[in-house]
DNA sequence: TTTATATTTAGATTATCATCGAAATATCTA
DNA sequence: TAGATATTTCGATGATAATCTAAATATAAA
């Protein structure tokens, strides 16, 4: 992975919220008002992380209606995983 | 682990020029000037590095003389391996 | 004890970032 | 088409953060 992405992906988990988001999204996809509720920042902000974690790859959007559905990308989740155990030299055995 | 401790270790691997200390330690311990000549970077902008990574805990510090020896932590580094994989949902195997 | 070496601290600058309210856009429904 | 709902974009602001040079501190050597 180039190392402009890699900065990309750890940027985006380095904030809370992000993280977060990260997390809700662990138990199943949801819709952006969906998303808030369970978070205390404006819709503003959720969408400015929501754009941050998109670059990031980290998820995905399809649109239903007026709504949008956001989904964790594991694939990319995986590979995070595994640029921090290179970053470490940990084998998490 | 408390969710301010967990920030700053998050914080701390999301600059590229500290996750690039941690590589370099990775191949053993040095001293300030050891790290230094494999970064390019001024001496007081390392300081400021080693002085987060040491906050985060994931490095220590001894002296030796004029110098400073840096190592790094290995059990928070498990620790930050294991929120790794809580995040992302993923066994890592 | 003066000088050299190693590293940190101080202070300043510039850039990036999280956040908000308001406005804009897009979709759906009546 | 008009109004309601969902989300994003705009523009601004305050807070952090990375970086530098210069000065300070600490240790060692002559």
């Amino acid at each position: 992975m180039k190392e402009d992405n890699k900065q990309t992906l750890f940027q985006a988990i380095a904030d809370v919220q992000r993280r977060r988001i990260l997390e809700i999204l662990k138990t199943g996809e949801q819709s952006v008002a969906e998303i808030n509720d369970k978070l205390d920042i404006s819709g503003a902000t959720l969408s400015h992380h929501l754009t941050i974690l998109k670059q990031a790859d980290l998820v995905r959007v399809r649109r239903a209606g007026q709504k949008r559905i956001y989904t964790l990308n594991t694939s990319v989740l995986e590979q995070l995983l595994i640029m921090f155990k290179n970053l470490t030299g940990q084998s998490g055995e």
